[in-house]
DNA sequence: TTTAGCACTCCATCACAGAGAGTGCCAAAC
DNA sequence: GTTTGGCACTCTCTGTGATGGAGTGCTAAA
């Protein structure tokens, strides 16, 4: 966080600036702060504030004689200092409540692929969401089923209720009672284990394993690799690229292009959801610092959310200019949404 | 399928027309069919017959005085009467085997995955794959799993060895010999029938199954819609987007938005691919053919596919201007292979 | 039936001018 | 010391011709 000092005028002016650039997506002259928001100063003495703001880095000129945008620093220091999140209205905060706690979404699945929906419908942004992570959970237990002669179905689930599976071939069959008492062992085994430490030494722990059947427990340890890590193109929901081609600052043909991209890169926007993740609250990640020249005139806003003992990741996508004070409250209201439905799940 | 019949001239000059479009993507003039291919026609002569492409709806110009272009009927008799298939390379026939052959593959769903970048890649446009329908296939059987107290895991297997699962939840937790027993009930009642004769009629099939459980039939017929039909998010595979947005025919904004608009809604592009199956062999569909408004400036070339009893669809999605003869035989090598290499995991 | 010739149309590019928006700076006012 | 009015300056945006070039359609001759 970088900490930038800025006197009440400097702030006021910033803020403005920021807030109108936001609405109209047009560079802001003196001009329009003097007279559209009574400031009670005249255009030239604000001009000269826009000098120092400018010296600082926070706004910058398109070209000589235009007004002043802001930068992605200006972006950052209007979010961390200046930005007064705007309550969503009861009945706004009551239709997302109904939407999300709707009947019918009896799978996380579902209920993701729903919020994700709603994330986009209401903020009119691109929304996201990243399932619970994995491997922040407690083994609960495994089940291997044969669907067929030469295919095993691995379940995996852990305590707050998440289930995975994976469909594994076996190259002969084993029989069912081999497999039954294999799964147990397993399960005595790993009971209260996290994934994580699974991920980390599954193998060894499971190596000396009698009674249970080698072939197995091999064909196991070789699945937990892709079955605990996780897998970016299901984990990832995203919704809603039809509200940002409309969006001024993607006239611009490379920019759109370097949507589409981004859009396609599924494991960079994961990466990108998680390294915003910071424990709890909001995040507001602004242009460069997403590291990734795609998403460079973007902006995102995320909120962790939680199932249980893990969580996950919901928020929205959009140019840096976009309503900051809004979009906060409405990500972190359908990310509180969220987790209480997911508790009344469990 | 239009029927029009054109003399040999015409239809040399149509082909010749089409060919140069497709590569060079500026309306074609009369000057350069003459003088490029040898045709031995003066570039008036040329431009006589262009005129009557022109009358029979073939060719179009932009504006007065510009050079022809193929309409979408033009691009139809092209393919249906004049179209040679370029073969495919040796090592490039090769390559493309290795690829999908490669060892790692071991489920239908990574195969897939695989086949869709590889189609993207060698084609330098849009790859798309369908999974097999399922509704093709025969029910094999069914098990439930009770994976926490309150979740029930389904399994369906066809006989060709496809599975899909469905997490659900009951409000109550039911004991597992009675779960077996009605798992052995449906998997006596249902064997041999196909899916899409279970879709229809599911519930009258298995509502008097005496010692089953009725609320676990109930909570079965309920999740088997959704199990049942193919769900468009994960049957269907896209890849190689941005082949398309350096295309010059993406250049403008509205097009390119278009686009984005078509990939978004997966359901329409579902449907655009189940109607180009006929059955067997190579379908190419073009631009208003596709009946969608935002894939209007697209064509499509699919082939199904084979996976034991059922099939699937692959294809590329690109702009009309494509080079078809090259496309057809990727495509349909590409499907070749991709049944092959089923075959061998079954 | 083919072709050469020619008038014609339309697009694309460029230069240029004028209006408009907004700035920076200076000197005067508060 | 701070604020403000005034003013010259810069840059964009828009519209207007002018020009060159590509390609056509048509006619008349080969």
């Amino acid at each position: 966080m970088v900490t930038v000092v800025l006197n009440d005028r400097e702030r006021e002016i910033l803020r403005l600036l920021v807030e109108h650039y936001v609405q109209t997506a047009e560079p802001v002259g003196s001009r329009v702060l003097s007279q559209k928001y009574a400031l009670g100063l005249s255009p030239a003495t604000i001009r000269n504030t826009m000098q120092d703001l400018e010296e600082r880095g926070l706004v910058k000129q398109p070209h000589t004689s235009a007004g002043r945008v802001p930068t992605d620093m200006g972006y950052r220091v209007f979010v961390d200092q200046l930005l007064k999140p705007q309550p969503i209205s009861g009945p706004e905060e009551d239709a997302l409540r109904e939407l999300i706690s709707a009947e019918g979404s009896h799978a996380v699945e579902e209920l993701l692929s729903k919020t994700t929906s709603v994330l986009a419908t209401i903020s009119h942004e691109l929304g996201v969401t990243l399932a619970p992570r994995f491997d922040q959970g407690v083994f609960s237990n495994v089940e291997l089923v044969q669907v067929a002669s030469n295919k095993i179905l691995l379940i995996i689930t852990v305590k707050s209720g998440l289930v995975r599976t994976l469909l594994v071939e076996a190259d002969i069959s084993i029989e069912d009672t081999v497999i039954d008492r294999t799964a147990r062992l397993l399960n005595e085994r790993l009971a209260g284990v996290t994934i994580g430490e699974l991920q980390a030494n599954l193998g060894e722990r499971v190596k000396d394993l009698s009674g249970a059947d080698a072939r197995l427990i091999r064909m196991f340890v070789d699945a937990s690799d892709s079955l605990l890590s996780v897998p970016a193109p299901e984990a990832l929901k995203l919704e809603g690229t039809t509200n940002l081609v409309g969006k001024p600052e993607f006239k611009d043909h490379a920019k759109l292009a370097g949507i589409i991209q981004m859009l396609e890169q599924r494991e960079a926007l994961v990466e990108m959801l998680q390294n915003s993740d910071v424990g709890e609250g909001i995040v507001i990640t602004i242009g460069k610092e997403l590291k990734d020249t795609n998403a460079e005139p973007c902006a995102m806003v995320t909120s962790p959310y939680t199932a249980g003992r893990v969580s996950g990741t919901i928020g929205i996508i959009g140019p840096k200019r976009m309503n900051y004070a809004r979009l906060v409250t409405v990500v972190e209201t359908t990310a509180r949404l969220l987790t209480k439905q997911l508790k009344k799940m469990f």
